[in-house]
DNA sequence: TATTGTTATACTCTATAACTATA
DNA sequence: TATAGTTATAGAGTATAACAATA
């Protein structure tokens, strides 16, 4: 659902980070939509891309509980992306692991997130956007207590 | 869930904006529990307390759906902090209006709330803290297609 | 005993469809 | 006919608890 932002809460850190969130997944759904995917999904496919991980590593680097990890690969499997492969040195793990169709996606799909990204942080201008993209990184991390 | 960032996302807008708004809910929390609600239920309060207004005014305010209105209204009013009158120019409407003990709640609670966004914001000092909101604003509102 | 993957289950948040009362 | 509020229902997305296989 889109609308605009009342001015009542245009101050809002919590309303604001919501709604931009909101507003770039409506972006990146059509954008990813061709090639079967969504957001969550890339997300899923990045970190695997990087080094074959067990379901129970992903799930940590996702942060996403070990029984979320089971239906997200479930799902990707189904779709021909990823492979589970039974671990030899611990039998117990899955090795999950892209398809020449998953490197593929992944790329393509970056390419097309890259820009709906940029475009998105376009209103900003390239300096604003760095600053702003840097100040976010500061702030997603655990916050230092 | 916390988790740290890993460097692989730590570039990916999505996944940061998802992450720095699930690290302020995490703040939040505890810091409204005292006043009985969330940070969800606060905005309505806001908004509400600010001009009175219909169940379905106020839903397309806060970009909800007008029965999703009526589970967050049914919860306020529980806790004795809105009132629901029928309007007398058209009974069609209920004016759902904070009760006494609802400016009270949203005057303390609003305070706690604006301390936990000066924390969560404080690594990034004054100036670029202000930058950061500023471009957020930006963001948040519909894209000028 | 502890860990990994899995399943069943439940909980939260939200929307769609249908009903009612009013207009 | 159209709108406001309500209810029932269903769909995401996610987590907890319990189980089997493995360590």
């Amino acid at each position: 659902m889109t609308h605009e932002v009342p001015d009542l809460l245009a101050g809002r850190l919590g309303y604001l980070l919501k709604h931009a969130q909101q507003q770039l997944m409506l972006a990146a759904g059509p954008a990813l939509a061709p090639f079967g995917i969504d957001g969550r999904e890339l997300t899923v496919l990045t970190v695997l891309a990087a080094v074959p991980l067990s379901q129970q590593e992903a799930a940590d680097q996702l942060g996403v509980d070990r029984t979320t990890m089971v239906a997200l690969v479930d799902a990707l499997e189904g779709k021909g992306l990823v492979g589970r492969h039974r671990c030899p040195e611990d039998r117990r793990k899955n090795i999950v692991e892209l398809t020449a169709a998953g490197e593929n996606c992944l790329r393509l799909a970056s390419r097309a997130r890259d820009k709906v990204e940029r475009e998105f942080l376009a209103p900003l201008g390239d300096e604003l956007a760095g600053h702003f993209l840097a100040a976010l990184r500061t702030l997603a991390v655990s916050p230092p207590r």
